[in-house]
DNA sequence: TTGCAAACATGAGGATTAATCATATTTTGG
DNA sequence: CCAAAATATGATTAATCCTCATGTTTGCAA
């Protein structure tokens, strides 16, 4: 894929209005995102000030606006890190599996590794738990769920090959959609009633994947 | 339940400051939620001013304020209207089953009737898509979806008594969130690629009652 | 080195919009 | 008929996102 625009690196601004090139603003546009995420694990998302955020990075309110061209952006910028970190665990997790009963033993343990990361990263919980009123926010966590549904598709592609492609990629994409809806309620009521909804959510779709 | 305080009735505002009592304030609430309707439909939550509800439904803005505490109140109160009518729809639907046959043909004839309904009211859509961002709003759509994973539950346990009942509370309330993250993915996409969506969640859901 | 263009830095202030509140008016129950 | 409760009103306040005009620094070619 050749682009002559920048290559977005992994953890670049997502949507910005200057690329940070030199080492100077580099450094600044992560302290800013450093910030910003200690002040959404602290009060979340909707009361982080674009003012604070400034203030704790130690940066004039204007130099914010020069690499992120709203609020949005720095919260999608920090979903998409969070995101490629998920993405990760789950090519990881899908690399060597062999047989269904290996996809079973892969997708159950993601799905639980999931679940503790969301319990554990404040900030990870509070852009997804809901705060989905930015479209920006909503098409890119749409287009994670395409690719980790994809890497899933793969996997059940190699094991099913004579199925029929095009509904195993439709089943493969729900799967990791609902698996993020699952998330989300799971980390919206107790712990407890959440494992049990984890669990349901586990069941349902081992059992779908069994039947492909 | 007796109430001391003035019983909700359906439809009336969610979270109000004040309940209107005389048919005439009744009639004003009635014309700030039309306008506030108009103007979602028309351009999205998130770009409905309050004073634009107070313009069309031909009030001051105070009358607004008079009534509901702030904007989401108004959005509540809209949501609970719609989400009310689908409880209607689902308590109708599953009322005469009487074996797993039934229960697989109503529920499919409800997953359909709901994506229907999405598709053909844009303020439900709206208002459903994603708009998330009030805690309040967040609230009442998991509590619907209790209410609604109730309603699947006691059909399952009438079919199933035998079963764990703890079990299938949980799988039921599982089945009727996922329902509702299933219409907000499929609306989010092209209408081919929905429905193959809801089609997927269909085989899938209909694939674990039969297995409970 | 020098000089220039591009990148970067700055923060007071503009613009939008949700929500208030003091005051005036209408309705209701006794 | 009157007092208290309910309702009506809209200029104003408050909060906050974001802009923009201006000044500074950096990279690089000549």
């Amino acid at each position: 894929m050749s682009q002559t625009v920048q290559s977005k690196a992994v953890g670049a601004p997502a949507a910005v209005r200057r690329q940070p090139t030199q080492q100077r603003s580099r450094e600044r546009v992560e302290r800013m995102l450093g910030a910003a995420s200690a002040l959404i694990a602290e009060k979340g998302s909707d009361a982080m000030k674009m003012s604070e955020v400034a203030e704790r990075a130690g940066v004039p309110i204007g130099s914010l606006y020069q690499f992120f061209p709203d609020k949005g952006a720095i919260i999608v910028t920090l979903a998409e890190r969070y995101n490629a970190l998920g993405r990760e665990c789950i090519r990881e997790g899908l690399a060597d599996v062999k047989d269904m009963a290996g996809l079973e033993r892969a997708f159950a343990g993601l799905v639980d590794t999931y679940y503790e990361l969301f319990l554990a990263e404040p900030v990870m919980r509070d852009i997804w738990s809901g705060t989905q009123a930015d479209k920006a926010l909503r098409d890119s966590e749409l287009a994670d769920s395409r690719i980790i549904g994809g890497m899933l598709a793969d996997v059940l592609m190699r094991l099913h090959p004579e199925d029929d492609r095009e509904e195993i990629a439709t089943t493969a994409f729900v799967i990791m959609s609902l698996g993020e809806a699952t998330m989300r309620l799971a980390i919206s009521v107790g712990r407890a009633e959440g494992q049990a909804i984890v669990n349901a959510y586990k069941r349902m779709v081992l059992r779908e994947m069994l039947a492909i």
